[in-house]
DNA sequence: TGCCGACGGATTCTGTAGAATCTGGTTGCC
DNA sequence: GGCAACCAGATTCTACAGAATCCGTCGGCA
């Protein structure tokens, strides 16, 4: 199935920021690049709507996704509200032994003394992944876990948008503040401490909002892109 | 936009009931009722699917959803959590005279001693969904409120469907209680009381939730839909 | 002889390609 | 500055290739 091919491919490409914000995207050229005809690449279009990483415009094509400031803030409350749930259902009902390797690698790199090199840099995002995949999946709620799973992929394609915009500046910081926070999270769960847990989590979403979003435009720099498609048209993918 | 139009719909089909759950969506079918090719079919359908109304397989085509009984509660979890941020965010900032009117409107409805006629009912809808609709608009939050309309909709369609399948049986006493349910959630909104009208909110998702399901299948009596296909295969949409 | 399951062709439907049409924006001319 | 032809690109249509399903036939077996 080329579609699923496709959609995964593009979905990669805007997440990993390699397809700019606000980038139009042409069919034929598309088509040209996979090596299929436009009609596929068209479909994958509609189906990356209706995930939410790019804009369909009627009659001229689609765009991807400019994230202001506002609206990943709104993002994140959503998020939140759905991890709190999550945490609310699992707890208590996950792996004691899934918790508690959590709880070592989190404690490690908390002990670390030395900076992240690149490779703890991913272990990390292991662990992050790994913790919220654990939450959502104990919850006892499939459709829970799946709305989640849309918003991650939305959420990293704004860390990774921030990350890529200044250079790791000084993310080493933020990774420590992370497995602190995730750290805590565990805990209360290994407490079945319900309340607390959700504290925790509602905490982490909030600050990484905030941390991730701090480089972003406004939106008044940066205006819903609507109306604003002109404005990027004619740039081409270059 | 013929796309577009088909999604409509088709969308209000499904949300209907017209379109039963399971109901294999066949394009070429689509494609002659509504006097266009089967592209803008394909497309809609892969459209619909983001939505989350019809399921794709590959190779095989879209099957219109079926919910069990757990995927409603599923479903009526996260919107509960949605709803509940959202009056979250909207106390203290909804309009006044927008919350005085619907005060009275409710208690008028409460106090009715007689049955509700059906205009009554649709009455009673519009004040339900004018209610939510104020609450998700006035969160300050646009993404919320897409989010809560996305599920608003896939709620909306179990509701008709048990609606349906039983023949309004003692709905009049269902929308009563509802009645009394958002009476509750505007009474806090109108004194600025946040955790009364969360509570409240939590209070009534669930009701409905318990309601609307009490008469469909469980997952165990209605499996999952992909195995289920050849079963309704050639019923035709007649 | 009557029933059952395996095999194979016919049919139906999905998925893709390429052509035709339509739309909206742009550019050059008056 | 206004208008009209032009052009790029989106949308839709038609046709076809491949996958899945259906249905009738055939051979084995009791």
């Amino acid at each position: 199935m080329r579609r699923k091919a496709v959609v995964e491919d593009l979905c990669c490409e805007i997440v990993g920021g390699r397809l700019r914000p606000g980038e139009h995207l042409v069919t034929r050229a598309l088509a040209d690049r996979f090596g299929v005809s436009h009609t596929p690449i068209r479909e994958a279009l509609i189906a990356l709507a209706g995930i939410g990483v790019v804009d369909l415009l009627p009659n001229r094509g689609a765009v991807v996704r400019r994230f202001s400031r506002d609206e990943v803030r709104e993002i994140c409350q959503v998020r939140r509200a759905l991890e709190c749930e999550a945490v609310r259902g699992a707890c208590g009902r996950i792996d004691e032994a899934e918790l508690l390797v959590l709880r070592e690698a989190l404690r490690g790199m908390i002990a670390r003394t030395t900076p992240f090199a690149s490779d703890q840099v991913a272990e990390a995002r292991a662990a992050d992944s790994r913790l919220h995949d654990v939450i959502s999946e104990s919850a006892a709620n499939p459709f829970l876990a799946k709305e989640i799973g849309r918003l991650k992929m939305l959420f990293r394609a704004f860390r990774d948008a921030s990350w890529q915009r200044e250079e790791n500046r000084n993310d080493y910081h933020r990774l420590g503040e992370e497995a602190r926070e995730h750290l805590t999270i565990v805990e209360a769960l290994m407490r079945n401490d319900r309340a607390g847990a959700v504290r925790a989590m509602s905490r982490h979403i909030m600050s990484g909002c905030r941390y991730w979003s701090r480089t972003l435009p406004t939106s008044a720099e940066a205006p819903a892109v609507g109306g604003q498609v002109a404005r990027v048209k004619g740039k081409g993918k270059s």
